[in-house]
DNA sequence: CCCGATCGTGGAATCGATCCCATTGAGTCC
DNA sequence: GGACTCAATGGGATCGATTCCACGATCGGG
């Protein structure tokens, strides 16, 4: 036990202070070296290099984020992992931010409001330098206050009405419209939709192109061969089942989502439905499985991993040029960038016999 | 433009001195109130925290971590967020962290070791106050390191040897033992295996799992029935393809991963084979849609929901008991945890013709 | 050779909270 | 009434880095 007598030193990080003494400078030369990169001799500089990385110096990101106001953290608020997108999404921002040197505070709102607003306080108690929101729109005040504050912030895939700060978009109307044009150009015209629910950006936006892809084609939506619900398996299993047993099925279906998605294959397996042979598919939302389905299923890819870049991007750029402590304003007041949605054609569609 | 003077005042957040200053107190006395709950009369005590109120005072994590030494931060350094559990995993260990006053530092490693220690040299800039990790296994020297610094680390799902710290584990040899069990006690005997790589322990513990309840059996694996190899959907399909074309084929299959599954499950649709008439099926890993499939897939559940929760709890522990500056050693040397595996019989299983 | 500019460096204030220590005043006991 | 206890509070050091300011040395131009 007496053998380890500096074991309670062992524990304690090196400081600043300690690599400065080993280099035979001040504090403030020492620090001038390791961060801020202006004038030191050459010399000088080689000795505090040498004495840090001999001392194994690693700078204490607490003290320097009080004294900088710059904690190289940045707050991502989201619905949940479990759909692809917002995993993909996840994953993608935070390797991005990890590049550029930052760390990603992870917040799981499960849609839940009152979550998300203490979730906020939080990360501003953290002194976050950003935020990348998904959000559940229901504290959009809440968000301008934040963003007036001086804190980037920027929207993902929800832009909910009198949101304020930059909004990165799916193109989720024009996804839809791609399917639909696509279904409609294989000659079919019974086509049904299973989308989400009409409070949710992504939920009236694929229906709104779904419906606009119709109408130019000079058809309307048959009330039955419409479902419009929660983005789960057991709602698009049900739907199918309802959908399938109309008067008159259709012969192509649109299924909005990933996890809607889960339930239709299930359920048309289990009805014996054929695809493409009797039934069409063309599924909203990339998932890593959908290439080696049987057949391989026919997407609308909303390019999860270019919404992670482009929000990061757009993030950093405003973190870059922040008004710093001057009361002006930022170069525009908001920008909307709106990703494009693309057709991924495989074999899960085919013409009506 | 000049009739917002105080735009730039705004932006300032209210700091303690404000406060006290407000209720006309000692910066001490605010910070006890607000803090530290020690003995303040009833009279202060109200004067603080409505001028707290009033201003809409938030504390500073960073200044206040910079002092107490505690960040209130975890990291948590994963593989990936598109496995199944791993994703379940994430939001359970951040939604029970939020709970108890922490926020996560999220940090996916992809399985590269060289990121993993990037990861972890920055999770220690940020002064984490604990670590989960579901390593690599590559650098159990560093890990080792920071747990001997007296930062608590647990270590979940992959137990490399020399590795220090507490592990919470899944019971993936039991479990397929329970899936194999479950097949044999249906009357099955030539058991197929599809499964993870050697090098990871999940891959390893199941096969010998497998190997295992063969034996108890007094069956050996025929080599043509097993496939081991990485954790993707492509692996699922081939194995399949391959093993259903063996001279004499099995009549039930082990899965022993969630991607993989995917692979299988479109390989079977593909070759037409009927489940469970033609083959019964098992799956490692649950996933949401499982429950709605058609069949209904039998599934051993890693219980992934736990391993999170178990994770948590014994980290925690860990930080609430730490030695503090004496270098005392914590009460044990390292826990293990093991979380049982529970088979959940659903319709994809039955006696084979 | 002198003066101003520039370079390299150290001293000390600062960020915002926590907490040790000293001080004050009220209450208690003999 | 004096000594003592204890609760309530304020002053000020502190955590570890950054950064402003000042000082001395070097250098070049006139």
């Amino acid at each position: 036990m007496g053998s380890i007598p500096r074991s309670g030193v062992d524990r304690v990080a090196v400081t600043l202070d300690e690599v400065a003494e080993a280099a035979g400078v001040s504090k403030s030369t020492a620090s001038r070296v390791l961060s801020g990169s202006s004038r030191v001799s050459a010399q000088t500089r080689r000795a505090v290099q040498s004495a840090a990385e001999r001392l194994g110096y690693r700078p204490n990101r607490v003290a320097s984020g009080l004294r900088t106001r710059r904690s190289n953290l940045i707050g991502l608020v989201i619905t949940n992992l479990v759909n692809a997108s917002f995993h993909v999404i996840t994953e993608v921002l935070q390797q991005r931010l990890d590049e550029c040197g930052y760390q990603v505070l992870l917040c799981v709102t499960d849609s839940d409001p009152a979550r998300e607003r203490r979730y906020l306080d939080t990360l501003l108690d953290h002194r976050v330098d950003g935020l990348v929101i998904v959000g559940t729109g229901e504290n959009t005040d809440m968000v301008r206050q934040v963003s007036a504050a001086g804190i980037p912030v920027v929207n993902l895939m929800r832009a909910p009405v009198g949101v304020s700060g930059d909004c990165v978009m799916a193109g989720d109307r024009e996804g839809a419209e791609l399917a639909v044009q696509h279904l409609l150009g294989m000659g079919h015209r019974r086509i049904a939709f299973i989308g989400g629910p009409p409070e949710v950006d992504s939920g009236r936006d694929r229906y709104s192109g779904f419906v606009a892809a119709l109408a130019a084609a000079g058809i309307e939506p048959y009330p039955a061969l419409v479902a419009r619900g929660p983005y789960t398996v057991p709602f698009g299993t049900e739907s199918v089942m309802r959908l399938m047993a109309a008067a008159h099925p259709p012969t192509a279906l649109y299924s909005a989502n990933h996890e809607a998605t889960f339930g239709t294959l299930g359920a048309l397996v289990q009805l014996g439905v054929r695809v493409p042979e009797q039934l069409s598919l063309v599924c909203h939302e990339e998932a890593p499985w959908f290439p080696y389905w049987h057949p391989p299923i026919t997407v609308v890819d909303n390019s999860a991993r270019d919404l992670g870049e482009l929000a990061v991007e757009q993030l950093l750029r405003r973190i870059d040029n922040r008004p710093d402590d001057a009361g002006a304003a930022p170069d525009d007041a908001g920008r909307l960038i709106r990703v494009g949605s693309r057709l991924v054609v495989r074999g899960s569609t085919a013409a009506p016999r």
